[in-house]
DNA sequence: ATATGCGCTGTGTTTTATGCATCGCTATTC
DNA sequence: GAATAGCGATGCATAAAACACAGCGCATAT
């Protein structure tokens, strides 16, 4: 859109940290940027930039402007989102940021089964944890959000709630395999392989271990979900994992069971989008299946 | 602000019907908005106008974008406002649809004191009914409402709620100002002056006499509050407001008396603004010396 | 002291937007 | 049923806006 151009390069500007770099990167030169910089301002009626000696900076004023440019511009493609779907195209992208957890299995089986019906719609998809999922969602990089145990929950409206007991992993043949539920000391005693602390996992553990005057102490410690499956068919480990993150059936070297809720609490998955946002018509449809698909899960 | 002058314009198309009258309202030739039309279609990706052979109408899609053009526009106001207040400025400009009990007392008052404290901004006072008033938040036409007993109440964001029991009015020689309380019965018998049908008053007595198995027929019925108030010092009539809009120093010539609440329930007078619209800085400012000010009258 | 990078401005050039005249179309009017 | 009036669209010349280039003054970094 070529009104938003002013908008694009005082985006650029912010960005670059200066007229010049921003000129490079919009390939124009540094005194045509500088010019409509100075004549939107002149327009808008303040300064929006501070002139540093090293560059450009926002001032306050330009802090406002830039949410407004931002929340206008996501409002325009909800419009034109809109209108594709009434023209009877179902076009769109959609960008989710999710947790590790659900890749494996769930993200792409709902992806495929929305562009089975949808060809035109694309997908991104960011793996974030729960803190950096909301600021995803805050500042539009992402429509939706699928985490464990989100941190702040401001600006976080849930459309859907999932309870995940947390699973133990371990191999097959290891000695967990005969219990049939599981206690957490069952685990505590035996080789652990965590998520990370950043992690609603880890963190859920943690406060557990706390309230019962125990430590967590991991042979491998790793930011990666489907590291903590592989290692533990290497070695008689015990690995933590929500079980929408793990294959249903079972998969022969892997076994898995929840932990006693009596030990850890039942944590919640969450699908969530930036409160009070209008998401675009795809993002709206997809989460509407999103919904469906966790209230089935739910039910089971 | 040039960039949003391809919205003016379409704006303009939309008021005049067609891009001829449209030329002439905006200074330009037709062709000239022709090709800004057609250039915007192009780049909005889908047309936003139905060409008829007496000239053009918006399609649906053009609808939604309009919708998008106001919301769009005033957020920009808001963010203006809100960086006019913070360089120091408190200036901006208030408009508020309010019902015409407001307007003798209540209004002037509440305007005069905020202008005393902030000469930089302006008012725009819209005399409305309780219908038109949200019609005109919704619009964006309106900052603030301020009615009683509203009909619909979608897309209206209560911001304060003033009981307001009905008063009879009269004159200050009539019988009735020996009473103590005032009953429903004893005004019935007399001559009424009403309002007209679409005011709540109105709509609150008709239901109390309705349920009592009784009809208003008024001797006079106005949409001027004005009117009732001076026509009962010319004949020994009763006219009904609520309370905001009667002085509480007796004067002179008019009395008023509560009617019991065992007759017609308390209404309410509802300061309210569009649902999840965020205000500019003197409209919320504003705001907020309403719902003080009511708040007293409330604890009185 | 020198060099570098910055925002800003004067001037000529290129791109864009506008004005004018005109076409084809359709519904109304006589 | 022909004439007419009003409409949106289009080709072309022109006016206006945006742009590139070169260079200035200034503050920091080397």
């Amino acid at each position: 859109m070529k009104y938003l151009k002013t908008f694009e390069l005082i985006e650029a500007v912010v960005r670059a940290g200066s007229i010049r770099k921003a000129a490079e990167d919009t390939n124009l030169t540094a005194s045509a940027l500088n010019r409509r910089i100075q004549g939107f301002e002149q327009e808008f009626g303040w300064p929006i930039f501070e002139r540093l000696p090293r560059g450009m900076r926002l001032n306050p004023a330009g802090e406002l402007l830039m949410q407004h440019i931002k929340l206008q511009r996501n409002d325009l493609t909800r419009v034109q989102s809109q209108v594709a779907d009434l023209s009877g195209q179902r076009r769109g992208h959609i960008s989710i940021a999710c947790s590790q957890a659900l890749l494996p299995y769930f993200i792409p089986e709902q992806i495929a089964f929305y562009r089975a019906e949808h060809p035109g719609v694309s997908f991104t998809v960011n793996v974030r944890d729960r803190a950096q999922a909301e600021q995803d969602l805050a500042s539009f990089r992402s429509d939706l959000a699928l985490v464990f145990e989100p941190v702040h929950l401001v600006d976080f409206e849930v459309l859907f709630a999932l309870p995940q007991p947390i699973h133990a992993v371990f191999r097959s043949d290891s000695a967990l395999s005969r219990k049939t539920e599981l206690r957490l000391h069952d685990c505590l005693s035996r080789k652990l392989v965590l998520p990370a602390q950043a992690y609603g996992v880890r963190h859920l553990m943690e406060t557990a271990a706390t309230r019962k005057r125990q430590t967590l102490t991991p042979i491998v410690e790793t930011e990666s979900f489907e590291l903590i499956r592989h290692y533990v068919t290497r070695e008689d480990a015990v690995g933590f994992q929500i079980p929408i993150g793990l294959s249903t059936r079972e998969q022969g070297a892997i076994a898995h069971l929840p932990i006693s809720e009596k030990d850890i609490p039942v944590g919640r998955l969450l699908l969530g989008q930036m409160k009070g946002r209008a998401l675009p018509v795809a993002s709206a449809k997809f989460s509407q299946q999103l919904v469906s698909a966790l209230a089935q899960l739910a039910d089971q």
